[in-house]
DNA sequence: CCAAAAGTGTTCGTACTACACCCATGC
DNA sequence: GCATGGGTGTAGTACGAACACTTTTGG
């Protein structure tokens, strides 16, 4: 079946910044998908149906894709250059989202083994213009980081201060002291002690601490 | 001439949500176009030309509904809910803009008449989601006046501190003290004094300010 | 001389910065 | 007992907030 139209219309596409903090290092979800006009690895991306709404459409990707669900997800900025794919005019709506790196899942839809992750600091040559709006995504990250809960986003259920603050350090791109980052966190009061303790070595357990309201993210200062 | 695809593609306008502190107040400019759905005032927009980049389009759009050039544009988010216009499937890119009011001039391809200021406090009951958009820009807008030097771009060549406070004041939605917002906004060493003076009635006349660098938009903070 | 807006300093509190040592554990 | 990361307090500084009176002009 065909679609016509009095005048050109582009193909409009929800694509998807994964954010992790995995092995010290801020990560990206990468994907290398059949099918597409360059043999490279990229963002997970779909073209948004018509009856679709678009956070709707990136939701679907990043469940199927990554199967991912109930995390934060963020409208970032719209791409669309003139032949940023060269099939076709695509305007693509470009979304990010943070997630402890395990929630993800085998997703149903994906081969595992093309579903990789990458530091940020090490992408490989990336499909279409992926490498642009994942630059964009890293610098709103980054800016988020300082100035609302955002952060909070990458934890796990339970967490300690020095993952916390490792998280901190990879998504903003600078160091911490230990000391006031923690009066800092605390004084937010967006985080409570669970009593357990993480023992993970041959020193001192860590205390595990909580979110007090995980699905919630505010703006500070 | 008719186009065809495969599966259905939508429409991709840029509509621009066009800023000025005008009569002490944020006002935000609106038209009335004949041959829409809605018999209403709203947004500037046109469908993207899928051989337009989006920010040409928005500048066009700007140029040529409000005669404005060379005047701060910054992409908004983007707007694709299913319904928001009724004959399509529109996914709308939304940007906004910041002038001295002045800079208006009348415009070619539009009837005066139809072009019309309106206070952010005061709208009407707009076209499309347009009292959406103007919802999202309002709330950008009000956050970069704090963190970015976005605000010197409502001002015309010459201005007095007064009125730049007005336009602080308005734009954020918080008023601020005389001395205090002088003190902050000359040591970011953006403008300079002129040595002009503006005499605007039974008063001591106030001096002149200008930018330093026009163009230039920061992030300070 | 009166009304109106322009211009100008100081004090206080708070929030960020810098900085070094003891603690609990595994091996 | 030693290596490893966990945990803690204080002092200095810088920035934002509060606050009131004098100056210059037009009428």
């Amino acid at each position: 079946m065909n679609y016509t139209y009095q005048y050109p219309h582009p193909a409009v596409t929800t694509d998807i910044v994964i954010f992790s903090v995995r092995d010290n290092a801020l990560q990206v979800l990468l994907i290398k998908r059949g099918g597409e006009p360059f043999k490279l690895v990229g963002l997970a991306w779909r073209i948004c149906s018509h009856r679709r709404e678009l956070d709707e459409c990136a939701k679907r990707e990043l469940h199927e894709e990554a199967g991912l669900e109930d995390v934060y997800l963020e409208q970032l900025y719209s791409f669309g250059k003139i032949g940023r794919d060269p099939r076709e005019r695509v305007i693509s709506v470009a979304y990010f989202t943070l997630t402890p790196s395990e929630h993800l899942k085998p997703s149903a839809g994906t081969d595992a083994s093309d579903v990789k992750w990458f530091a940020i600091s090490e992408l490989p040559e990336l499909a279409f213009d992926h490498a642009e709006i994942i630059r964009v995504a890293r610098e709103r990250l980054a800016a988020k980081m300082e100035y609302s809960t955002i952060g909070l986003q990458f934890m796990n259920e339970e967490f300690t201060l020095s993952q916390l603050q490792i998280v901190y350090e990879q998504a903003t791109g600078k160091t911490l002291d230990k000391r006031n980052f923690r009066k800092w966190i605390l004084s937010l009061d967006l985080i409570a002690e669970t009593g357990k303790k993480f023992a993970a070595g041959a020193h001192r357990p860590a205390m595990l601490y909580r979110i007090k309201d995980p699905d919630r993210v505010d703006i500070i200062r």
